[in-house]
DNA sequence: CCGTAATCGTTAGTGCCACCAACGATTCGT
DNA sequence: ACGAATCGTTGGTGGCACTAACGATTACGG
C-alpha cells in the first residue's frame, strides 16, 4: 500500500538549483547516449571542434582551448588517434610538443557529432515553443556569464 | 603572445546542454560551499528535509522519498548519527529495519542548512531580476517534468 | 653561456556522484 | 511451509574534473 504512495514528496524540488541539476542530467545522459549511438563522447566533439576552428595545435593548447584537462588530454587524443580521426605528430620546432591535426576522416566524424547533437537538443527542448527555447538559453547564458566572470573563466585559468 | 589569445573561442558555448551542464556545475559548487561551511552535504539536507517532513521511516523508505540510492544510505546515515541529528533504532514490528528519525537537534541544523540553502539560491540567480527568476525556474520545471515522464521519474523506478 | 624557471606530455591518484551486484537476515504471500 | 520479495550492508564500477609528481625540453635573465 504504502508503495505507491512514496510519490515524489519533497520541498527542494523547485529550488533553482535542483531544477538545474536534474535538467542538466537529463541533458547529460541525451548527449551521451546520443554521441555513444555513433561512438563517440562528449569531448570528442570538443576536441574536433576546436581543431576544425583553430587548426591543429599542441595537446597543451589544445586542451585549454576545449576545456579539458591537460591530464585527460592524454587518452581522449589517444582514443581519436586510435580511429584515425586524428594525427599525433611531434612538433619538430619544439620538441615537447606533439602537434594533433584534424584528419580528414576526424572531419566527416566531426559533422556526423554536430547532426548527432543538434537532435539532441531538440529532445531536450522538446516540450518548449521556439520563443521559449531562445528565452531559456538566453537566461542560461547570462548565468553562466556572470558566474564565469566571478570565478575566473574556466578557459583563462591564472594570468 | 598566445597565451593571452587563446580565449573562448567554441561554437558548442551556447549550446543549451552545453549551458545547463556549466550552470549546473556553478550551482553545484556554491550549494556544496554554503553547505560544507556548516559542516554538511546536500544529501544531509534532503535526508533531514524529508525526515521532517515525513517523519521517521526506514532507510529504504526514506532513500526514496529523497532520492537516494540504498547503497548510500548507510554512510548518508551513519554521518547524521554520528553528529546526533538523527537516530537509528531497530524497528520492533519489523527486524530488517531500522527506523530512522529526526532528532531536536537535526531538526535545528536543517533551519540552518534551510536558510544556507535561499542564500545559494539568491546567489545563483543574482544577475536576474525577479521575473526572470521566475520564468527560468518555470521553464527548467516544465523540461524536467517533461523528461521525467519519458524516463520513468527516479522517486517511482518500476512498478 | 649557463643555471633557473617554465612548459609539455604523461602517469597515477583523489573526490564526488550515482549506480549495480551480491549477500545474510528477515518477512510476506499463498 | 516454502519461494519470492524486502531490508541493510559491503564492495565495486564508471564518469567527470581535478591535484601531484616527474622526466624531458625549451626559454630567459644575468
Amino acid at each position: 500500500m504504502e508503495t505507491a504512495a512514496e510519490k515524489t514528496p519533497a520541498r527542494w524540488e523547485s529550488l533553482p538549483s535542483w531544477l538545474l541539476a536534474q535538467t542538466a542530467h537529463h541533458a547529460q545522459r541525451l548527449v551521451a547516449d546520443g554521441f555513444s549511438s555513433v561512438g563517440a563522447r562528449g569531448y570528442h566533439y570538443r576536441l574536433l571542434a576546436t581543431l576544425e576552428e583553430f587548426g591543429p595545435a599542441s595537446q597543451a593548447a589544445l586542451g585549454r582551448r576545449s576545456g579539458i584537462h591537460l591530464s585527460d588530454m592524454v587518452a581522449a587524443i589517444n582514443e581519436l588517434a586510435d580511429r584515425k580521426l586524428v594525427e599525433r605528430a611531434p612538433d619538430p620546432s619544439d620538441r615537447r610538443r606533439n602537434v594533433i591535426s584534424l584528419t580528414a576522416a576526424g572531419g566527416r566524424h566531426l559533422r556526423r557529432l554536430e547532426k548527432q547533437l543538434a537532435e539532441c537538443q531538440d529532445d531536450l527542448l522538446a516540450p518548449l515553443s521556439p520563443e521559449e527555447r531562445q528565452r531559456l538559453t538566453e537566461l542560461l547564458a547570462r548565468l553562466l556569464d556572470h558566474h564565469n566572470r566571478r570565478t575566473g573563466t574556466p578557459e583563462e585559468p591564472r594570468r
